[in-house]
DNA sequence: ATTACTAATCATCGAGTAG
DNA sequence: TCTACTCGATGATTAGTAA
């Protein structure tokens, strides 16, 4: 019988074990470079075998969450782009335990867009869910703000919050989709985080706000913005 | 053949799925409270059976990570100090892994010590160190910081760190132990936390000035004081 | 010294089912 | 319904060993 990992597929939910082996190898500075550990050091590390040690970076290299350098006699391993994904969306677990606020302040850099935002502020099914839920008409448009390191794990917690539903609607003879707003203040300027419910995986934040904030405080792209929210 | 994790024994350190179990409890706020959940539900967002979920609820609960009431017919579930201080560590790994600074703030409240401080404190087999690596002589007594909540992860971390190593020695026919210690700032004021090498558990910061601090910021028991330390 | 294969062992899991 | 038992299947770990 198979099991429910297998067939749920769960993406990006891996075996606990993957996850703390992935970890201590992070621990071991594997998030931003190489590092070099021998399979029998790195099993006592882990408290298992040599074998086991191998086995699990070979599971590892195979899921695609490390690279490895095998040119030498003691391998390099460094933490891909995929498995440092898996360990920020654990930190990010970690965080909602322990850092139980109602407010969260984070951090992103200021980038254009390609005008989407000004296309989906635009429509009447949005524009009237703002008014109504956020007390305020959005000005047409969005603020990007890329986020990156630490804080990407707290995307990941608003990415897990419930927010303010904002509901998905027909017009025009096509689809807009749900999404989930968070009341936020922009350099005390009232404003909102809006995060599509199918959500891409993504490293970018949109602000709405009533006002035209790249001009009220002139941001010009590549200023790091800080942003606190209401959870 | 016994593992090794049986034979290490490890202390504190479970099964990678025993921390993942017990991370799910608390995200649905089993660190708090005693938590409703069948063992059907959980098992869901386990991605585990009924019975698997059932059966790790009993481990831990051997372990004594969680206590659990089974009065209802939903059992409630709550998780232990013991199994509090499991995840701490854990969270403390993930500050470790994305939150490297070569800074760390940390706030605890002020309170009495024993006076045992003062005693290792004249002990000139200590006293000759700090002078020689911290650059100071310290006041005859320490500040004890009582740390809590959240910040109970950073002094984790603490532990997990090097820090400037103090040695142990003999004196008076008894053994002195060796210690860490790290260069802080409280206030703007030089100081030094203090740690034990044979670490028992502690959520006791001890800081050390050649300043008598308590006096010189007017300190009384209760009050909260950040400390600023360098890694 | 490495890494990693194979085979045997053991832990964990889910199905069935009892209480 | 619920929790939790037994047990056969599956998965993970280890020792031995090859390369």
């Amino acid at each position: 019988m198979k099991r429910l990992w297998d067939v749920v597929g769960m993406p990006g939910a891996l075996k606990p074990y993957h996850i703390d082996t992935l970890k201590h190898i992070a621990l071991r500075g594997g998030a931003k470079d190489f590092v070099s550990m021998s399979s029998r050091e790195f099993g006592e590390a882990l408290g298992v075998s040599q074998q086991s040690a191998s086995q699990r970076i070979l599971e590892l290299l195979n899921e695609g969450l490390i690279q490895r350098d095998l040119a030498t006699r003691r391998q390099r391993v460094k933490i891909s782009a995929k498995g440092l994904e898996a360990l920020q969306r654990e930190y990010a677990d970690y965080l909602r335990i322990f850092e139980t606020r109602d407010r969260m302040a984070i951090t992103g850099k200021a980038m254009s867009g390609l005008g989407e935002g000004a296309f989906y502020m635009k429509q009447k099914g949005y524009k009237d869910q703002f008014r109504r839920k956020l007390g305020f008409e959005p000005y047409e448009g969005t603020l990007n703000l890329k986020v990156s390191g630490a804080d990407l794990s707290k995307l990941m917690i608003l990415h897990g919050e419930r927010g303010t539903p904002i509901d998905g609607f027909e017009a025009g003879g096509r689809t807009f989709g749900g999404a989930k707003v968070f009341k936020a203040r922009l350099k005390g300027v009232d404003c909102a985080v809006i995060l599509p419910i199918r959500t891409h995986h993504t490293d970018v934040l949109e602000v709405i706000s009533k006002e035209f904030l790249r001009a009220k405080f002139n941001i010009v792209d590549g200023d790091a913005v800080e942003l606190h929210m209401d959870l």
